[in-house]
DNA sequence: GTAGCCTACTGGTCCGACCAGTGCACTAGC
DNA sequence: GCTAGTGCACTGGTCGGACCAGTAGGCTAC
């Protein structure tokens, strides 16, 4: 047995109303005055769960605002904030990162070539042409842009679980790196490389050859990443590439 | 510009402290009423930030210990949590879990195929065994036995990511269709041909085919879950397949 | 009709209090 | 002497009240 708290009661009560769509994103919860006499505890009790409820993702409030928590649509925030956790206190390796980034993104890719429509194929070409456009104006541009397409082929794979994931991912990699690319030479030939890499990528998928498209966003990664990778971790992700 | 919040501070330095070293799990933080004044708020904001801190599941409080919170090792019980609200509220469908867990599944047993020493195929076997053995004390002892091996062969993946994605979506799955199976008929059946399907994958690591391990595991995927799976959205599980 | 103020709310923070637990030192009994 | 029991000093959980800064919307004065 174990004594239940009263603000999980609270936390309970609220989350399964607002995952069970009784509440809807843009909806507002009671003001925290009014749960407290809903709920029959004290104001204290009622900010302890609407903390637990806003360290999830679910609600947000705003001092001063008339009306009372905001429910929040779905926002991949909290999965991030944990996964970042886990890759500092678990020690997660770029190499570790990378991998599942490859893994994820080309299966995205191969499903992407099998589902995409002529205007979704639109979109990435015109993704490509945005980071073509973006390297002139620096890393977080580019960054940016590379962000967009890999979001467009997710989306177009039809797998939202693979496509929150893979963009959790990718910006945890990017911050990781981001202290060594600024200082590293010969970027703007790495980002033309890897927008040629792209672009192969889109050919096969424009082929509808799925496999080998998944094959080539497998080596692009590598090839973008691997500098970043100590040499002894490579083994793992050249795994991949056969 | 935004105002920092006052717990938020607190939450932030703690958190820094834990995430950096500083604060190694099992250690105790200070009693609330002490914080309060390291940190020069009351013990309400002390509280919130504590609250915040328990739900990415970082520390945990028990009444009356006589010592301050305890700061937890990492579990992916806040990773599960934001998961599984993910899969509610977005209506992840079964065919994406399914899917999620074939893309992983597979690359971590392409890994494992590689990686593995000959003590862990000794523990994959046994894991095998331990399905067998448990296919008569119901489907609860069969899925702890399956998640067992899978978590065996996750682990001799080297990819910690991998890993816990991976026994996040399984449970989250098992819980789903937990109440479809155990209505179903030719459950037996259906254990015994996975065990088969089991006994193939590792056939195929120890011989070090790791690209026909994979598919294989896809298979086994495929075939254990598809009945589960509505008939239309079977097709983007098949693309798998190949 | 509009610009500006007023008011009635909101959430954020603080304070003080009480309760039910827990661990530990101390004590009473053997 | 040692042990069993008791009390105390802490802990976290909860409550109630208070004040502040901010917002929105209605009201008033122009």
């Amino acid at each position: 047995m174990r004594a239940v708290r009263a603000y999980e009661r609270v936390v309970e009560q609220v989350e399964e109303a607002i995952e069970s769509g009784t509440l809807s994103p843009g909806e507002r919860l009671p003001s925290e005055r009014e749960l407290m006499v809903q709920f029959s505890v004290s104001r204290s009790t009622v900010r302890e769960a609407l903390r637990v409820l806003q360290a999830r993702g679910l609600v947000q409030s705003r001092p001063g605002d008339p009306n009372g928590a905001e429910v929040l649509p779905f926002t991949p925030a909290a999965l991030h904030k944990s996964m970042t956790t886990l890759a500092r206190v678990e020690e997660l390796s770029l190499a570790e990162l990378v991998q599942f980034r490859m893994v994820l993104d080309s299966a995205a890719i191969l499903l992407a070539a099998r589902l995409r429509t002529a205007e979704q194929l639109g979109e990435m070409e015109r993704a490509v042409a945005g980071m073509r456009a973006s390297v002139e104006r620096g890393e977080d541009a580019f960054s940016a842009a590379d962000a967009a397409f890999h979001e467009v082929v997710a989306r177009t794979g039809g797998n939202k679980l693979i496509q929150i994931c893979t963009d959790v991912v990718r910006s945890i990699v990017v911050r990781l790196i981001s202290e060594k690319i600024a200082g590293a030479p010969d970027r703007e030939q790495l980002m033309r490389r890897s927008i040629g890499h792209h672009e192969e990528v889109i050919a096969a998928i424009r082929a509808g050859d799925g496999p080998r498209a998944a094959r080539l966003s497998r080596e692009a990664m590598y090839d973008y990443y691997a500098d970043y990778v100590p040499a002894a971790e490579r083994g793992v992700l050249e795994a991949l590439l056969d």
